[in-house]
DNA sequence: ATTGTTTATCGTAAAAATACGATAAACATA
DNA sequence: TATGTTTATCGTATTTTTACGATAAACAAT
């Protein structure tokens, strides 16, 4: 009885983890937007040249403008890029504090 | 004429990045692969009880053995995790070495 | 040998992601 | 005001992912 209690028992916690709701909603996320070869392109892109504009985007890359767009808002909108408006066309780069916030989140749970 | 060119010119390159081929498709797999909510809680499972097997999991997660044991495999093929089989178990660990480099390589594009 | 335990794989249905053309919205230019 | 430029969004077709039950494979226990 007592044995069949310890072989079924799991390892005991070596640790905590301080990681979940919203916070580990948004550390997914990253994770997710990043998980696709084009959008990998993107950010590639935007680190050796900070400041580009949409089209700049749609030019090196062999697929449509619409779905540079869609990818843009997917990047947006988990953190890793902000764009900001000038005239007909919109400025993108990297948003440094939240990848800041990224690799001391994965640093801290690795 | 010259003018148009400097319009239409992208923001010149302000540093390199040495990441492409087989190495960039492994790091946008590891991505990809913790870009989904039950594969990030089985991580955080594996951070907390290290060296658990597959019925351990099942049993923590609210989802069928044949899902957590597909979700298992992308893990270990994204190279997050390893597992050792002992007997009819199999014994799931971070792949501690696959992560430092994630870690490392990551703070180089950054 | 037979039965039970544990895990992986197969086949498949449902959901989500991806890509595109068409179009709209916002601004610049003539 | 009319035309061109740039980007975002809409609707939709295709592909991929996700989840499940059923089954197989490998080993342990009786």
């Amino acid at each position: 009885m007592t044995m069949e209690q310890i072989k079924t028992a799991i390892p005991p916690a070596c640790c905590t983890l301080n990681i979940s709701g919203k916070e580990q909603e948004r550390l997914i996320a990253m994770f997710k937007a990043l998980g696709n070869p084009i959008r990998f392109e993107i950010i590639k892109f935007l680190v050796v040249h900070p400041g580009c504009i949409t089209g700049d985007i749609v030019d090196f890359l062999p697929i449509a403008q619409a779905t540079v767009s869609q990818h843009l808002k997917v990047l947006k909108e988990a953190g890793w890029i902000s764009g900001v408006i000038e005239g007909t066309a919109t400025c993108y780069q990297l948003d440094q504090k939240r990848i800041a916030w990224f690799r001391s989140v994965v640093g801290e749970i690795f």
